[in-house]
DNA sequence: CAGCCGTGGTT
DNA sequence: TAACCAAGGCT
């Protein structure tokens, strides 16, 4: 028999027909973001859903709709309107690339995203695979999504080894995407495969009793879910540590703008003590001499009090917050890059998640 | 290209 | 409870 590609088994149609059927009869369908092929909300879903999960999605989709209803009103409003929308959701990259991609969109095709998956790909926050499902939801057009869900569906149907993180499995993982497109229907298809991942093909404990694809699955037939997809080689995280200033007065308190890139890019945070003397401190349970300099400056201080440190995991490591509440009796100039936000307005602010859940418990310590 | 980038839920 | 990781993209 002729080889007609590097995956024979998969020019089997009734792959993807299973995938639509079982779509059509178990998949998700009232989720907020479907039925509608209007590009602005499905492009607005498919970065908010880029590694997180649907229900932390839900009501941030809803309150940045009634915030901003279409593309123009997303790019004609101030990225610092935009990023307090997103403050808790994470990875804040995706909230400048999404103000930047509306400007983009607006200015360089007059408000209608493009139907062309390539060009979708080259706007900021937009990669191979949200370019293909935003394209596939709003166009119908045929084009293979990799995501988590695929990834993981993949590895175990088709006894894929090696890590789906590692290059040249993902590129095996991609052209099997490719050849596996059905002629018709990728719009069920392409949630099928994402509705498969989230609710029948989960990390661990798959309920392969309900799966359409119980009987192709190799990771079924092999008894190996819990071993595929091959899980990320894991890394020892290192710990930081951070101090920082609860700086109050009358009934306000001092934000820092941080810098565009790195850790909580573009959100106020709390101002940090300068680098080895945040360690020192945190170590001390004190204010050292150059801390007590830098409060200082920004006024007459009334009191200082250590707080409870706390800590926060990320992804990539562990940081020890170790929060320094000072008290101005009277407020000298504010620095540059710093605002004074209302204790009451601390829930509005684009602040990163820790950090505003320290200060609502401050405000409110009846809470404990 | 491997590391960076958040948060919350699950095990 | 510490580890794992989810509708990825960028550098």
């Amino acid at each position: 028999m002729k080889r007609l590609t590097e995956f024979d088994d998969l020019l089997d149609p009734t792959f993807s027909q299973a995938v639509i059927d079982w779509q059509r009869t178990h998949g998700r369908h009232t989720l907020p973001w479907q039925n509608t092929r209007d590009a602005y909300r499905v492009w607005l879903s498919e970065i908010m859903l880029q590694q997180t999960q649907v229900a932390a999605v839900l009501g941030y989709y809803a309150r940045f709709l009634e915030r901003f209803p279409t593309v123009q009103d997303l790019a004609s409003a101030p990225i610092e309107d935009v990023m307090a929308h997103w403050s808790g959701l994470g990875y804040y990259t995706r909230a400048r690339n999404l103000h930047a991609c509306a400007i983009r969109v607006v200015n360089e095709y007059g408000g209608q995203f493009p139907a062309d998956p390539a060009l979708l790909a080259d706007l900021p926050g937009i990669g191979r695979s949200t370019a293909a499902a935003i394209t596939a939801f709003s166009n119908g057009t045929r084009a293979a999504i990799l995501d988590g869900n695929v990834k993981r569906v993949f590895a175990r149907v088709f006894g894929v080894e090696g890590y789906p993180g590692e290059k040249r499995i993902e590129e095996g993982l991609w052209r099997r995407a490719e050849a596996l497109l059905p002629a018709e229907g990728i719009e069920s298809y392409t949630q099928g495969l994402m509705d498969l991942g989230a609710t029948l093909c989960t990390r661990s404990k798959p309920d392969c009793g309900r799966c359409p694809l119980q009987a192709r699955c190799v990771a079924f037939a092999t008894n190996r879910t819990d071993e595929l997809p091959v899980r990320k080689p894991k890394k020892t995280t290192p710990e930081k540590r951070a101090a920082m200033l609860v700086v109050i007065h009358d009934d306000h308190v001092l934000l820092e703008q941080r810098p565009a890139s790195g850790i909580w890019g573009g959100l106020l945070s709390l101002p940090e003590v300068d680098g080895h003397v945040g360690i020192e401190l945190a170590q001390d349970g004190g204010i050292a001499l150059a801390a007590q300099v830098q409060v200082q400056a920004l006024g007459q201080v009334e009191e200082v009090q250590a707080l409870l440190p706390l800590v926060h995991v990320f992804t990539h490591y562990k940081l020890h917050i170790h929060p320094h509440k000072v008290t101005l009796a009277e407020r000298g100039a504010t620095p540059d890059g710093h605002v004074w936000v209302a204790m009451e307005a601390v829930g509005d602010a684009a602040l990163p998640a820790p950090v505003k859940k320290l200060l609502l418990d401050l405000a409110r310590p009846s809470l404990f």
